[in-house]
DNA sequence: ATGTTACTTGGTTATTTTACCAAATAACAA
DNA sequence: TTGTTATTTGGTAAAATAACCAAGTAACAT
């Protein structure tokens, strides 16, 4: 069975986003949430954060995130499927990275959310 | 039992962002994960690229992503808690918004994503 | 071959998410 | 009051996700 989000050829066609920016299908909303959805998980945003800085080895990760090794690469597996990471095998180590970098802007707008967020608890107290 | 999310007293210091961009606490982290996760479901990013045009009603958005009126109610909750959207009672109605509009600019980025996962695919398919 | 390290995959269980229906609430109308 | 419309909330069942352990693979060393 083949995973949802795999680079298949079947999926090729089905994943094709379209150039018309707001009316689009529904299978692409779908796509689109598998992209968003893998990057949905603290342990996968604090290694997307560390993948900034540069390509890092599975056993890297695992000691910045302090899962089972096993955990850590099913996460990485999720946002490889989705296309946010790529992987590349050197001896006995895999090292991933980014694949898309623009993945990091997105970080900012989280946290403009969140200050928002601060800022409305503010003035909630403030009454 | 208070929601995660909700803009308590007890969570307005927990979900601080720190101004130092990189070097975050896991809660920092797991409240990233959280508004992201707010984004990923396909009717959810639906609704979010209506709200582009302005406010809409409950209903309306209901005939857009044409599930049940309490499914659609609850994403839009999902959404509210995590700070994306914002809402106001007029009459029956309550209307819906957008509270921090760079989250329309995430949608670039996931579909540079979907366009180079096409990209690979092509290539893939050309060998 | 045998062992070792780095990683992935399979299996299991617990938790979370999602969808729908049915019932509750809220605002307005008759 | 009684009814009607718009929305939320509670309950429940099905599906997806996440964590760990154990077993499997792959590359290299002895």
């Amino acid at each position: 069975m083949v995973p949802d989000g795999l680079l298949t050829v079947a999926n090729y066609l089905a994943k094709m986003p379209n150039s018309m920016g707001h009316t689009m299908n529904p299978e692409a909303y779908k796509q689109k949430a598998m992209v968003i959805k893998a990057m949905a998980h603290p342990s996968r945003l604090l290694m997307l954060d560390a993948l900034a800085e540069g390509e890092k080895c599975v056993c890297e990760l695992q000691r910045l995130v302090g899962s089972d090794l096993s955990t850590v690469s099913k996460h990485l597996s999720v946002m490889k499927n989705a296309g946010l990471v790529a992987d590349r095998k050197e001896g006995l180590q895999v090292y991933y990275r980014l694949r898309v970098p623009c993945v990091l802007r997105f970080f900012d707008c989280v946290e403009a959310v969140l200050r928002e967020n601060s800022a409305a608890a503010a003035r909630a107290l403030r009454e």
